[in-house]
DNA sequence: CATTGTGAACGGATTCACAGCC
DNA sequence: GGCTGTGAATCCGTTCACAATG
């Protein structure tokens, strides 16, 4: 039906791009807007005009000549991509500080994205609940991701259970994880694992501030 | 001295994986190993052996043909480069249950990275403190940040207010901003803006579950 | 002899620039 | 006229493969 069921496949940067676009798109049409140019959008998300066409064009002719694109229509056409009408259900595995706040904001708005049930070892968490999700012991967690139909895992496990927690993770045929430890872990070819680590964005930020920006800095007045 | 202060810019590509090679160079050190080769810290790390040495090759010629390179050596041109004798001082913007989490664990190890100081609008929370760090008041943002030192900037204001708080901070002079909200905020060009947004990188990590990497899971067994 | 450092080939993503279309 | 969709050019990073080197 749409192009990426066919054929070609979506590119990698693109795919990453997809949550930004349905995300802003949304919050046009909440404020009435009917109808985007390339252009404008552009300058509303930050990223360049072609790039969003090129973007766009993969998954069809969404636009018209002379007159841009349609919200509704580009809603419907990403809302399908990244399937939001199906229920995501996660599941968090690590209740400290960090899967604590996680777990009390429970995803903003209504992406439909929910955190349904939550796991750790320690028996001082294990039966307490939080944000009314009950904290279950890890060894249980096949059986229960199994009932609860779970899409995908958030890890907050501290670097030296991680690896332990994640053959757990895996071995229930989970295949998405979203790793907050920083230190790799060995996973199947089939699983999807991506890391998130603030320590490392904020050394390779403050590397780019010092190094790569530099020259911006002392000449600072440009067209801006 | 090094390379990078000479003549080329090091790609973006290569700084963002310096913070990983510092990482785990220092856990090499601590197991005692003197020596590593590019095949071998490939491995570990799951970066290639090929991208590993043209990432070194940019801060010159660091290891030795026929044996590999030098663990201490490269820890001490890897840490002048993060420059992680000098201590990074960090303030925080939003302390709702996120920037609480971040207070609390106040970075792991010691990557040399302190969150001195915390912001908020809320007066419940202005005055409490958090692992020993007070709640100050955004409107003296500026007058605390000079007198601290920051060096970068952590902000989990939700989406409505980031804009405001993130004017307030690029106002002080901070050009290093680690944003957790979602939304694209306006900032002058020579400022650095880093987004980490955790719904975005789950849908993108859902959607090439879903359907990027949909072919090896049909297709189980390659020559894993 | 084993491994680095690097030219050269490759491939993916961005950007340009414009033909085609509304 | 104004904007999309897209060939073509370009940029950037990765990978290959091997000459140089201790």
């Amino acid at each position: 039906m749409n192009k990426q069921d066919q054929n070609k496949p979506i590119p990698k940067a693109t795919a990453k791009r997809i949550p930004l676009y349905f995300r802003y798109l949304r919050t046009l049409q909440e404020s009435g807007v009917i109808r985007i140019k390339s252009k404008e959008f552009s300058q509303m998300i930050q990223v360049p005009s072609a790039t969003i066409r090129r973007d766009f064009s993969h998954f069809g002719e969404l636009g018209r000549s002379g007159y841009g694109y349609d919200v509704p229509y580009l809603i419907e056409v990403f809302s399908e991509i990244l399937s939001t009408q199906v229920e995501k259900r996660i599941a968090l595995v690590g209740v400290g500080n960090l899967g604590k706040a996680l777990l009390k904001n429970n995803f903003r708005r209504n992406e439909n994205l929910t955190i349904m049930c939550a796991f750790d070892s320690d028996p001082e968490v294990i039966g307490t609940c939080i944000n009314c999700v009950e904290i279950k012991n890890i060894h249980d967690f096949s059986e229960v991701a199994k009932k609860e139909g779970i899409t995908a895992v958030i890890t907050t496990v501290p670097s030296k259970h991680a690896q332990q927690a994640i053959d757990t993770i895996v071995a229930s045929g989970i295949t998405a994880i979203l790793n907050f430890a920083p230190d790799r872990v060995k996973v199947p070819e089939h699983v999807n694992i991506q890391y998130i680590d603030l320590t490392t964005e904020l050394q390779t930020l403050i590397y780019f501030d010092e190094h790569v920006s530099q020259v911006n800095k002392l000449g600072l007045a440009k067209k801006a």
